[in-house]
DNA sequence: CTGTTAATAT
DNA sequence: GATATTAACA
């Protein structure tokens, strides 16, 4: 190959790019300059960064950029570049075993145009030339700045300019626009993917939950979350799987709520006054149809918006992290998300304490469930309703299909509630209603021990397993692996029972009460 | 400009 | 095939 080393040639500008390079590792800099000349560069060397110094300020323009490790014993990389950058204005970029984020920072901070770690491949070498000539482009674009209009708005000048910029240049640089090459505006790294981690999605369901479904929007979740970075973009990306997940689940949950509502005649839900006779609830619940009526109201309540009620919000997104299930302890544990509290409309909650101030969108605080470890309404707290295997299925097969189904299928059906103190919450003004899915039942909510769903389940009330098993049997067929009404009705159904074995005022009761003033 | 929705990319 | 990003529309 020949190397062509006209220096003055502009049109292959890359060609016989004016580069010095500094590293006091004699070993790299020679590797340094050996990659640098098969990118057909001129390059110059030194091991000082006082040297590199030196050279630059005695030729001035006589380099197009200079390449220096940042670990060096005369001088801090960082100083030079600072330096450099302050005296001659000159694209640095620098080079670091350091992968640290801290002292990449610190090189953009101080002006680096780009932060390339050791060892050094050639591919990123052969494209630097672009700093030259991006700076260059900055350069030119200050000047006609300084030059014409100045009228204090240098955002709007300098969107001006780089569209003139651009048009100008265009030719010259639409050439590897595309290809795999990483040749944006170097500086411009293109923008990492937002991965939504479980404590990012808990901020958005924090918020969301604050906000109340309906008027959750993107710009307020992303103020609420007040996460750096993130964009509205970003949350409403997120926002708009969020809510198709939702509706996806509100479907089947109507879809089964009405076939199951067809005899609704018969729901003593009607009894909404007389809450009373709710205690029949979570108490023995023959199988049956009874059972079921009673699981299916229970369901609209919380789940259906259209049909049955409005809904005000409902958190049900897992980050795909782990297999969602809850593993006794919490992996992390907060993957939670729960159907939130409908609004109360006609009722009133009269034990209500709800000091939950801005608990606009669920004025009311079920408590009770707060079984021994809160006796009674703890302020800030706002439990929230979990379908745990709706939940869990939704997460499986839509989040994570790696989990094999049958994973889902072998889980005990359960539907469960918690409560979330805000202490689990990032959101540190409101304390957000959370759900966190702990597992079976809600006593798992706070007995956090190591039995895993299945001990759960066999702890369980007996009756309530063999019911379990017979309606599974059903639910099975009928629902399949949907996660059907059927699915959350039982599910609801072992709550109730599991519940009983704390006391119908405490859980059963009180969490009947409080769904009533619900209805 | 913001929120939604559809298309596209990874 | 699921997710996130972008484009496009109201």
């Amino acid at each position: 190959m020949t190397v062509k080393q006209d220096f003055g040639a502009v049109d292959q500008f890359p060609v016989g790019m004016r580069v010095l390079a500094v590293d006091d590792d004699q070993t790299c800099l020679r590797i340094l300059e050996t990659l640098l000349h098969r990118c057909q560069y001129h390059v110059t060397t030194t091991d000082r960064a006082e040297t590199a110094l030196e050279l630059l300020r005695e030729n001035r323009d006589k380099f197009d950029l200079v390449i220096s490790d940042v670990d060096m014993p005369d001088m801090d990389g960082f100083k030079l570049l600072e330096l450099v950058g302050l005296e001659m204005d000159l694209p640095v970029i620098m080079l670091s075993a350091h992968s640290d984020p801290k002292f990449v920072m610190k090189g953009v901070k101080h002006g680096a145009c780009d932060y390339l770690l050791k060892p050094v491949r050639i591919e990123e070498l052969k494209n630097i030339w672009q700093h030259v000539v991006r700076k260059s482009k900055l350069k030119k674009m200050k000047s006609s700045l300084s030059n014409g209009d100045s009228d204090g708005n240098p955002d709007q000048n300098r969107l001006k300019a780089n569209r003139k910029r651009k048009d100008q240049f265009q030719e010259e640089e639409d050439e590897e626009e595309r290809g795999g090459n990483e040749n944006d505006d170097p500086t411009a790294q293109k923008k990492p993917r937002v991965l939504w981690t479980r404590e990012l999605h808990n901020k958005f369901l924090a918020a969301v939950d604050h906000l109340g479904v309906e008027k959750a929007v993107p710009k307020k979740i992303l103020d609420l979350m007040n996460v750096d970075k993130l964009t509205r973009e970003n949350v409403a990306s997120h926002l708009q799987k969020y809510r198709s997940a939702l509706k996806k689940i509100n479907n089947e949950a109507n879809q089964q709520a009405n076939m199951a509502a067809i005899d609704s005649h018969f729901m003593q839900m009607s009894s909404l006054k007389g809450l009373g006779g709710h205690h029949n609830h979570h108490r023995a619940i023959p199988l049956g149809s009874g059972q079921f009526y009673g699981g299916a109201a229970t369901m609209r309540h919380y789940l259906s918006n259209r049909t049955f009620g409005r809904l005000n919000s409902v958190s049900g997104m897992f980050p795909h992290v782990s297999s969602s299930r809850p593993r006794n302890h919490n992996d992390g544990g907060y993957i939670l998300q729960g159907l939130p509290i409908p609004p109360l409309d006609g009722l009133h909650i009269e034990n209500n304490n709800n000091n939950n101030n801005n608990n606009k969108a669920f004025p009311m605080v079920l408590e009770g469930h707060a079984q021994s470890s809160s006796p009674s309404l703890n302020p800030g707290f706002s439990p929230h309703f979990e379908v745990n295997k709706r939940l869990d299925h939704w997460s499986n097969s839509v989040l994570s299909p790696n989990v094999p189904q049958s994973d889902v299928h072998s889980k005990p059906d359960a539907l469960e509630w918690n409560l979330f103190s805000d202490s689990a919450t990032p959101l540190d003004k409101e304390p957000s209603s959370f759900c966190r899915n702990t597992g079976l039942g809600s006593s798992n909510a706070y007995n956090l021990g190591p039995m895993t769903d299945a001990q759960q389940l066999r702890s369980s009330d007996p009756k309530e397993g063999l019911f379990m098993g017979q309606h599974k049997l059903e639910s099975d067929f009928l629902a399949s692996d949907a996660g059907s009404l059927d699915d959350l009705v039982n599910t609801l159904m072992t709550q109730e029972q599991s519940q009983a074995d704390f006391s119908e005022g405490d859980l059963g009761f009180g969490w009947f009460n409080s769904l009533r003033t619900c209805i």
